[in-house]
Parts: structure tokens; C-alpha cells; sequence
DNA sequence: ATGGTCGACACTCGA
């Protein structure tokens, strides 16, 4: 079972690479961020005509997430919850059957959260891990596979940045936004794709700008979460960085977990 | 030190 996380950066501008990534790739599951697209204006019928189910949780203009899958869905949740009046689309959640029994996967896009003087931009970050890690604690006590996919917009570690330097001034790399992800993690999920290993680093974004991909100028922001039931199914993992390299690419790359599940 | 690049949308914001 082939689980992956894009942050598409624009579902409708990306089309033609997102049908050759699957054509390619063949995820089983595939967690996409900011389609940047009403449910309505989601380009779902060239995906199903590859064999996927479509279940989107768009808006208009930015953010919005999605899982494409070839199981079909036993149940989707929009929308993380513990706010009511956040009205920003960046969370998802699918439920399977599988040989092994159920699986839940979700697709989140978290908050940038910069710049990190403006409350509505970093506090609102911490608020919604804070409402992450509320959400992920009762998920995690039916003690069953979870994996919790998506565009975290943390960098967990320094060597998880090429140039860690020019991140001490941003809502990614601040003491506050990587102590809650520890928290979160602490409750029990392992980062899959931490494991993975590369002599150049291991990155899933480079900016457009300043030649950041030229100069592999990188950071590990996309991120796998696994409960302990999904972990000890883990199989392998990878990040598909060539994907950056590609015409028109996104400014992430797919990272990938496997888990031994037929 | 600055500006550099994208996508969506409507003359600017979010990243």
C-alpha cells in the first residue's frame, strides 16, 4: 500500500504533471495540498479515469486539500475541528477497509504562519497545532492505523534545511512551531520519511526563487506521520525528488510511505 | 542588502 503527499501548489495548473505522476508513481493513496480550487472546479474526471476515487475539501483561491485513492471511502471528514468560525479548507480525512483491517489517512496543508509578528499568521499556526494535536489524541486511542500526511510547514530539525541560517527568522523553523510538532510526534507517531536517507539531504520543497533547486537549496517540510499501528507496517519510504525537475513542477516533491498492507 | 518566482484572480495576496 503506496501512501503519498504532494503539495500540488495548484490542481488546475498542474493537471498534466499530476496524471504523469500517477501514471508513474501508482500510489495507492495520494494526499494533495493547496489545490487552490473549489470542489466544483476540481479536475476529477481525468483522475478517476486512472481508477481513483476523488474526495476534495476545496475553496476559492488558495489552500484546499484532497485524497485520490483506488480503495473506494467508507467515510470522509472535512475540516479539522475545534474552531468554528476557521473557515480555511487544509484538512481531510478518509477512512478504508482494508485486508487488515481499517485505515485512516488524512491530508492536511498546516498554516505558514509568516510572518511571525501578525497573531492571524503564527498564532493562528500554533492554534491550529494545537487543535492538531487535540484531534490526533483521540484519533490515536482507537488504536488503529493513522497516517497523517501532508504540507506541515515545519522544518522539524537544522539538518532538515540546507541552509538552516535563513530560517531562524521564519514561522518554519521557530522554537514554538517545531516544539508542537514535537508534541504532536510525542503522543506516539513516528516521522516516516525522517528515516530516509540521501548524501545530498533529504528536502520535499525548494523555492521558485533564487535558484534554490539549481543550488539544492532545500527543506524536509512535507512529513508522514504514523501511529504505532501504521508504523509497524511501515515497509519502506522515499521522496521523489526528481518530480522537480520536471516541466511546470510544483515547488514540493511526493514523499512516500509504504505499508505492507495488500 | 535586495530581489528574485509562481498560482489564482482581478488590479493583490499568499507562499
Amino acid at each position: 500500500m503506496k501512501i503519498a503527499t504532494w503539495n500540488i501548489n495548484g490542481v488546475k495548473a498542474r493537471i498534466d504533471t499530476l496524471l504523469a505522476w500517477l501514471e508513474e508513481s501508482k500510489p495507492d493513496i495520494a494526499c494533495l495540498q493547496e489545490i487552490k480550487s473549489v470542489d466544483d472546479a476540481f479536475p476529477r474526471m481525468e483522475i478517476e479515469a486512472l481508477g481513483y476515487h476523488v474526495e476534495t475539501h476545496g475553496q476559492k483561491g488558495f489552500n484546499g486539500v484532497a485524497i485520490l485513492s483506488k480503495l473506494r471511502f467508507d467515510e470522509v471528514n472535512r475540516g479539522l475541528p475545534g474552531d468554528d468560525e476557521d473557515e480555511q479548507a487544509r484538512f481531510i480525512e478518509g477512512v478504508f477497509s482494508t485486508p487488515k483491517g481499517v485505515l485512516r489517512v488524512v491530508s492536511l496543508y498546516l498554516p505558514n504562519g509568516n510572518p511571525i509578528s501578525e497573531d492571524r499568521k503564527f498564532g493562528y499556526k500554533l492554534r491550529w497545532m494545537d487543535r492538531l494535536e487535540r484531534w490526533a489524541d483521540e484519533r490515536l486511542a482507537l488504536e488503529e492505523p493513522l497516517v497523517l500526511a501532508g504540507d506541515y510547514n515545519v522544518i522539524p530539525e537544522a539538518g532538515d534545511a540546507r541552509n538552516i541560517d535563513q530560517w531562524y527568522n521564519d514561522a518554519l523553523f521557530q522554537p514554538e512551531s517545531r516544539q508542537a510538532l514535537r508534541r504532536l510526534c510525542n503522543l506516539g507517531f513516528i516521522d516516516a520519511i525522517r528515516t530516509t536517507t540521501d548524501e545530498d539531504g533529504i528536502y520535499t520543497f525548494w523555492d521558485y526563487q533564487a535558484g534554490a533547486w539549481q543550488k539544492n537549496n532545500g527543506i524536509r517540510i512535507d512529513h508522514l506521520l504514523l501511529s504505532p499501528e501504521a508504523a509497524n507496517l511501515l515497509s519502506s519510504t522515499s521522496v521523489e525528488k526528481h518530480v522537480r525537475a520536471w516541466e511546470k513542477p510544483s515547488d514540493h516533491v511526493p514523499a512516500i510511505a509504504e505499508l505492507r498492507i495488500d
